[in-house]
DNA sequence: TATGAATGAGTGTTCATTCAT
DNA sequence: TATGAATGAACACTCATTCAT
């Protein structure tokens, strides 16, 4: 899938060649996709450079040719990912208006860039807080944009239904069960990302529903 | 808490008498209760065993008069704060019979150990996989422990209720969504684990809770 | 020669036993002794650790319990060689009050200090601004002080003569004349340090040693 | 100034016309201007080939096509300095036939030099042991043969004067005094190089001056 | 019961240099 | 005439661990 190969940004300063992708670029995104993989299997920390150079291939010092570090390759990876989940968000939502379908736009898009770049959003997920400085910085930036999209996405619902709930809480249980999958999903048993996103919207949406609690209001709610 | 206090089975052969906590028993814990906060802030990787000597005041050399390995002390680490949640939502769970109830229990069991001892719950849930071998098998055991009592307070909603959806699905989302909480909780925005506890238990309860797509059933689910 | 044997203070939290000598110390002091040759050779920057800790037979790792960086090592040296040479000046000049004398005393402390740890003054000579921030501050704090008492041994002398030079001039190039040894100096060929200290005493003495230019006072000083 | 911009022999095989100075000429002297800056403010250890492409805005592979090494580098910029100021002197000396006149010449020299060229003279003077094999072997050549021309210097004022000192000594006092500027010269404190070369003149000659120790004569000269 | 002393293997990163183009 | 791409060796330093005491 084109769309989990990074065509990242170049590292050292080219002479631009615009439009055509360069043997830098193409190098540095093998390279990318090999890191993936690694930061995947071990941890960011738990990868070594060494280990990074021997699943590339490429010698240890080369990698410092692409990279001037190895928290810029995190940076990297996360970036891309994060930028290319956003990105294709905003296309899907251009075509829907209803605010439930929004949604479930939202979660579809979601879970259908995770299954397909499973390692990446593992390393995105996982590696959440390591970045520090300026690479965290603007890592940290995405994510409150992506994170605002779907609290306005909420607050549409909201006022759409005439109902009432946590936007916050919301959002975020929405986000625990959906990248929680990398700790569980396994493709033999368990159903595609649009099966997955039709179950996962039901739970979520017929949850935050209605603010009675249907047929079953009366019942006792709080635990002692 | 005496809870949290972790009163880890010895490591090294003791002479002592049974029940009675010995004073290796309480350095022990002590340096579990630092090793948490550790592992907490730098991850199981990113923390030396120099960093943990320091934490807890302890020579490096000692520690290893406690723990034969900084993998052992994880897995204590794990296993403890694991077997204590599982055996406080079985003592739980005995007062308690009908189904969505039980659920009820469970969310806030979850979520009221999950707060009162975030750092160690993100060290479990972090550092998921590490553990190979014995280490991690026995923790994995006690991890498809938990998650078959899950599964059977699902079953025995679906009983009760004569619903149906899946079970699996629906644990691991629900996990996620309890888990997840240690990326976002901040105690000064964030409502406290009943509060919690309920507004989660509504979003799963209600969302999974009939068959019928309640008012909105007509509505378009899928997304192309 | 006692004095060369750096008696560094510890690096590490040590529980006292004041006065004795410690094996710690010793060990390190033997490092100590080892590391300025391999400066001597090579310099600070073209001497790594690896090439410290082979010549000093102690492992790599091992040479880290000792000093926290090669830094401190290179600070370890420069600070006793310095602190030891003006506390031996002063010490010299308490017996002594002549001013010429004084300044002579200040030559031959300097000189037979220099050749008896040639290669110690090297180090502390060449590698004059390699130590930055409070490493470097307190080497400099030291040089001041020595360049201080210099200059004051210098004012006496124009006092007690009634005669006027720069003094700033005057201890710099009686500096340069004796530092730049480490240069030239080979104890086959040249005379030992109390006749050097003769000699460079009679150059500058007589040098600075009168207002008039003495029997050639006529002659024409500058050069057009 | 023309004769700071090193005119250096070529380093590659040239086809160009012999008088004309050529566009490799120039490049190769502009990379050398660089790179003293570079060696006078890191030292040659610590200047990395990438420092000074840096500075120099060339390209990394680029600066082995000017030099072959960084040893023939740091050579090149031995080379011609001393030359330099060997020419220079043997110009000047060509006007002057008094003995004590040609060693103020040689200050004068030495100081104006060091003075408009003190970033070079420091390379010179800091990275004297380091270049080995035929590259050191002649930068020592040039070395001995400026001290064999001060040596004759100071012979030909003995014989003038009738008196007797230590030639090799007060050579390399002289040495030291005028190279050891390098660590201490100032120039928004310090008097310019004719000054200079006025008071260290005097502090030299008077101090070799005679035979005889003046009206001081009686005082006791050794420090027990 | 605990630690000072020590280490081999490994960390991320930079080195001077090469070579095809 | 110059450089992009690449590398083996080295860099300072930290790792988890051991062992005599």
């Amino acid at each position: 899938m084109a769309a989990s190969t990074p065509a990242v940004s170049r590292v050292a300063p080219r002479r631009g060649v615009a439009l055509r992708e360069t043997k830098f670029d193409r190098r540095l995104a093998k390279i990318l996709v090999h890191a993936i993989e690694v930061f995947y299997e071990k941890g960011y920390e738990g990868a070594s450079m060494r280990h990074l150079s021997r699943s590339s291939g490429m010698s240890l010092a080369g990698m410092y040719y692409y990279f001037e570090s190895k928290e810029k390759l995190l940076y990297l990876i996360q970036k891309h990912t994060f930028a290319t989940i956003v990105e294709r968000l905003r296309e899907r939502l251009k075509d829907v208006s209803d605010p439930e379908q929004r949604i479930r736009v939202f979660i579809l898009n979601h879970l259908e860039y995770f299954l397909a770049n499973q390692k990446a959003m593992k390393v995105l997920s996982h590696e959440d807080d390591v970045l520090k400085n300026s690479y965290g910085a603007e890592i940290r930036a995405i994510k409150r944009e992506y994170y605002r999209i779907c609290v306005e996405l909420m607050d549409a619902l909201k006022a759409d239904r005439g109902i009432e709930f946590n936007s916050r809480i919301a959002v975020l249980s929405l986000y625990g069960m959906m990248n929680w999958i990398y700790t569980w999903y396994n493709p033999r048993v368990d159903a595609d990302a649009k099966e997955l996103a039709l179950q996962m919207g039901d739970i979520f949406l017929r949850g935050v529903g209605s603010g009675r609690y249907g047929k079953h209001a009366a019942k006792k709610r709080s635990v002692n």
